[in-house]
DNA sequence: CGAGCCGTTGAGGGGATTCAAGCTCAGTGG
DNA sequence: CCACTGAGCTTGAATCCCCTCAACGGCTCG
């Protein structure tokens, strides 16, 4: 487990600059507040980095941060009784992680960043100390909640549902969301894959060989690919359809 | 679709007297609130009683109620683009249902019931309101939408993994948490199992019945039967020891 | 009674796993 | 420099699990 604060602004003047121009900010949680909210919390405010494959919190840690992403792909993984681990959902851009340090509990998941990835971090007393005199906050933070609760929902009836290449096809459609504007997307090493879809390693392989003989997919260098939408489309279709 | 008010009560008196006797006080939402907090929502809580089978709300309906479930098992279920069915979650008694009506947002999933249940059900306005000066209240709104999203997830992990017997086992073993005290437990028609598990339904009665040669499963009448809880464990513990 | 729903069971086929081999590539140390 | 190693990926062959198609029995209900 590695948390690596890149660094604390040490001015205000700084962190004001910063949060009035973050790019998520319309997008994340503090997006909520007005000018004089973000004054009170510019300086609790840390910019986390994450490499890929670091660990941002474990499952059972008590939660005593909250995070908003705000570039990468971060995902929550579990270990099954079976010692073998089980992906259950990705977090992006302006999805707020670790929300269970709200209600003073311990993480759930395992968070473990996919891609480099960026997070700003605030203290739960801070949080807890805006609600109190901000119904919008509150609102916002019930948002991303339900938010969490239906990617989860839709991980389990788009990725846990139908044959192996159907999971496959949706979850190219569901990478292709998280895509930048160079629209390459994160290709998952095969044993991520399996840990998303419940199947070996081998298999996902085999599944990603044939989509890219097929012209669905195209590999550019490790973890990268662009997707064809269209054929994506189409072969979604196919598989739907019966 | 069917919602079935079994009745309004009239005076105040009687919806205080019930409230304050409702058996699951401790556990539901409302319990967060003191006497005085019941006496001004009294008036606006509904009873509502289901027939198992009964839809309670279906996915895209914009919500307006907000549920406390009292008795009885609620199941939230999808239709994939596929056109098959998919059940995400269940919840029993103490659980919030409906929340995305405090976001003025439709419902994700189609609820229904899966056993005869009573529910409280209360108007968004009035949770608004309340809100606006208990913090308890929103905390416990929050605890709400939490248990939801790791129900959800939980139900990846434990009913999404793995071979069929052993998602089989992992279900009951949650269908037994929801036991009356007779120990008796809701088993889900085959087609609903297959649902759930991701099974058509001749495998989910296949598998039925080899638990029940095996000993860990007594069928009593349909849709109720009793588990061998040693057995069970027995069963699980060989299944994940390799 | 026949129709329909629900559940069970069998036979056969197909899809995913298991076991295995071989490939590339990066890092290591001789 | 190159052999050696291990991780990640691919592919093949055999096996097994689950699905598909099918038949049948119990039950309720029109």
């Amino acid at each position: 487990m590695t948390i690596v604060p890149l660094f604390r602004f040490d001015t205000q003047h700084e962190q004001a600059q910063a949060c009035a121009a973050c790019s998520v900010r319309g997008l994340s949680l503090f997006g909520a507040l007005d000018e004089a909210g973000l004054n009170r919390i510019r300086a609790h405010i840390a910019k986390v980095e994450l490499q890929a494959g670091k660990t941002l919190f474990e499952a059972g840690a008590r939660g005593r941060g909250l995070y908003t992403v705000r570039s990468g792909i971060v995902r929550f993984e579990r270990v099954t009784e079976r010692g073998d681990r089980r992906i259950v959902r990705l977090a992006g851009r302006g999805d707020l992680i670790g929300q269970e340090g709200l209600l003073r509990r311990a993480y759930a998941d395992d968070a473990v960043a996919c891609t480099p990835a960026q997070l700003c971090s605030i203290p739960v007393q801070v949080v807890d100390e805006l609600c109190a005199g901000n119904p919008a906050l509150v609102h916002e933070l019930m948002r991303r909640w339900q938010r969490a609760l239906e990617e989860s929902e839709g991980w389990l009836s788009d990725l846990a549902t139908g044959p192996a290449r159907r999971r496959m096809l949706r979850l190219l459609h569901k990478l292709a969301e998280h895509a930048g504007p160079d629209e390459l997307i994160w290709l998952p090493q095969r044993d991520e894959i399996g840990a998303m879809l419940n199947l070996t390693f081998e298999t996902a392989s085999r599944l990603i060989s044939r989509l890219r003989r097929e012209g669905v997919l195209a590999l550019l260098g490790p973890r990268h690919a662009r997707v064809e939408g269209a054929a994506l489309q189409l072969a979604l279709r196919l598989e739907d359809e019966q």
